[in-house]
DNA sequence: AACATAACATGCAGGGCTGCATTTTGTATG
DNA sequence: CATACAAAATGCAGCCCTGCATGTTATGTT
């Protein structure tokens, strides 16, 4: 049973929470077919078979498939901001602990199903709006989470570009992971050589 | 009408010739259909149409939809190593100038059907076993004309380190280029920011 | 306890894709 | 010029997916 974000009303009218819970369950099992099986196998029917459910059962909650990739889209964005700002808690932390709790949010399943939803986004101008959109808020938040965690760190001018460009090398890791096979230790190596670029980088303003 | 790297036989046969036509054909129609449509969409019909051919036409070249895939994988990674090479010159360049060429191989479209393409073996065993080979070779084809082209800077320790952390880096903002829509101004201020980044990691031994 | 309503399951029609068998066209050889 | 062969086009059967209309079960109300 996965975890959901959705916190389903406490003690209102018990239908009111079943929907909660199935559409939860819906978004839930439409992530995991992501990461498991790609967006070419995200069919409708595995879906219902993983939420474990009939296919007819998510039409009063998502019209067509698309319709349900693009909430699962708003919906993976807010597990992967929920699991970084829990990992980070409330405190400050390093700038070597920021990012390995970024680069820890980059690692499968959530990172593989997002990275689906991207690249299918891609050519299909609905789901490219929508991401527009999510990735945009997610950005926002994701700054803002580090702004409090880091302290005056990122007052610095030029913190922001080098924020991105750390955003996206972690990105390009997590992509080039998939292209090295199973080969856990060669990527640790890898993301140890990063890392070391990626916190001089965020701490030193520029040479 | 594509650029195809195959070369046909000179006067041989022309039946052999049509052939090899034929096959280059079917191999670049699959890789534009990739790019512009994706990976779900690049049907045997739309790659035949494309092609300019029936779709019967593909069986005595590929024998279903995965295998012409496979092939394309390899047909790919030629045209990605053709152009760098072709951009490089025979020469030595700067490692700037060289960083500049790395930039332009990770453009569309053929980046966009490589991802594609990375992203669909993810999920399918036999396309993943191929990629892993073809991107093996690409990859040491790749350091040896890095190799040549930045002369004894390569031969310094941890270079091969610091080239493999640059091409993560690449694919990231590449990868990071179809989440912020067709931002052009905005793509070229991270890529300026990169690009800096990325050079001094080539020069530098280390800090 | 009977009714009304919401949630879910079942079944069907339409369409697209794949793989192949078959036919037609074009090319080489005696 | 006629025949043998290769290449490409056409047509078909099977499968899966989608969207929806209809039926069934569970829940809440009076």
């Amino acid at each position: 049973m996965p975890n959901s974000v959705v916190t389903p009303p406490p003690g209102a009218g018990i239908n009111a929470r079943r929907s909660a819970e199935t559409r939860a369950a819906l978004l839930d099992a439409t992530v995991e077919c992501l990461a498991t099986d790609g967006y070419a196998k995200t069919t409708t029917g595995r879906i219902a078979e993983r939420a474990g459910l009939s296919r007819g059962a998510q039409l009063p909650y998502f019209r067509s498939r698309r319709d349900l990739l693009a909430a699962a889209m708003a919906h993976l964005a807010e597990q992967r901001l929920a699991d970084f700002t829990a990992r980070i808690g409330g405190g400050e932390v390093s700038v070597a602990d920021c990012v390995d709790i970024l680069w820890a949010s980059h690692q499968p399943p959530m990172f593989d199903a997002t990275l689906e939803l991207w690249v299918a986004a891609r050519t299909d101008p609905e789901l490219q709006g929508r991401m527009l959109e999510v990735e945009r808020e997610v950005t926002t938040s994701l700054f803002q989470a580090v702004d409090t965690a880091l302290g005056d760190l990122t007052q610095r001018p030029g913190f922001a570009d080098d924020f991105v460009y750390v955003l996206a090398s972690m990105r390009g890791l997590a992509l080039l992971q998939i292209s090295i096979g199973p080969n856990a230790r060669l990527l640790e190596t890898r993301w140890r050589h990063m890392r070391g670029e990626l916190i001089r980088a965020l701490e030193a303003p520029q040479v």
